[in-house]
DNA sequence: GTCCAGATTCGATGATAGCA
DNA sequence: TGCTATCATCGAATCTGGAC
């Protein structure tokens, strides 16, 4: 077995050499593993089949959820979302006690208030969290997806980032059918607020409520901008900005 | 040599059995 | 003991080629 000697301690994959460490100290190898048709076919894989189906989709109900909120999360998400929403929906999968191993589905365990729970307060930008952004309380109307802020003075209850002239919040009203692959949300218009403004109150409310039937999900938008000359624009790309999950029905 | 745009690869997510 | 493959996804990182 080849031993390293460097005083670079390497771990991962270099040009099909495998650099580990194990009990006998840092070693190299050959890629080795299991052949890909094996795992295909060997009747001793099925458990690693049923697990690659189930996470299948996992991922994709990953993709549904984000591909649902895209007009709102396309400026406020960091480079790992699909990740950590991929974990979150297979702990939701695993929710699901009317299918087989293998068979198991997002769809079927997003009806456990368990699974609303999980999801509920996710945020899409881990760089800018809804908590740590927005600190005076908000109330959510389920039937129409109003999202009220009774007093709400930027100076005192948003983090501001420097530079920030403005800051634009929305609600979105998202419909979600995981089993069928449907989903539709709509919008509040944008309330455009001056980060030097007075204490106001604040109504966010989508002009209809989504048409199909599936999972609702409440969400909050919170962008800032820094205007000149009557055109806004984005800060540190976007990395400010705020998108969470705020309630499920 | 540097810059840019487009293309490609990587890594993270979970569980699994076998190999070195 | 730890890496490999499978599954889907996508932003980030890296690579490649062309222009100057």
């Amino acid at each position: 077995m080849a031993q390293q000697k460097s005083i670079l301690k390497l771990k991962g994959t270099i040009g099909g050499i495998t650099f580990y460490k194990s009990k006998d100290g840092y070693l190299a190898r050959e890629k080795g593993g299991v052949d890909a048709s094996r795992i295909a076919n060997d009747p001793g894989f099925a458990r690693t089949r049923e697990n690659g189906a189930e996470f299948s989709n996992a991922a994709s109900a990953g993709k549904l959820l984000r591909d649902a909120v895209r007009v709102l999360g396309k400026d406020a998400s960091d480079g790992r979302v699909t990740a950590r929403l991929t974990q979150v929906m297979a702990q939701i999968k695993n929710m699901d006690e009317a299918n087989a191993r293998g068979e198991r589905h997002v769809g079927e365990g997003m009806a456990k208030d368990e699974a609303k729970a999980l999801l509920n307060g996710f945020n899409f930008n881990e760089n800018a969290v809804l908590g740590a952004v927005l600190y005076t309380p908000f109330s959510v109307d389920a039937a129409t997806g109003e999202i009220k802020i009774v007093s709400l003075n930027p100076q005192n209850d948003i983090s501001l980032p420097s530079g920030a002239s403005h800051v634009v919040l929305k609600s979105g009203f998202a419909s979600i059918n995981f089993l069928t692959g449907e989903s539709e949300m709509t919008v509040s218009a944008p309330v455009r607020i001056a980060t030097n403004a007075a204490e106001q109150a604040v109504s966010l409310k989508p002009a209809t409520a989504p048409a199909i039937e599936g999972t609702h999900f409440y969400l909050l938008s919170i962008d800032f901008v820094q205007s000149v000359n009557n055109a806004d624009y984005s800060l540190n790309n976007n990395s400010y900005n705020v998108l969470a999950i705020v309630g499920i029905e």
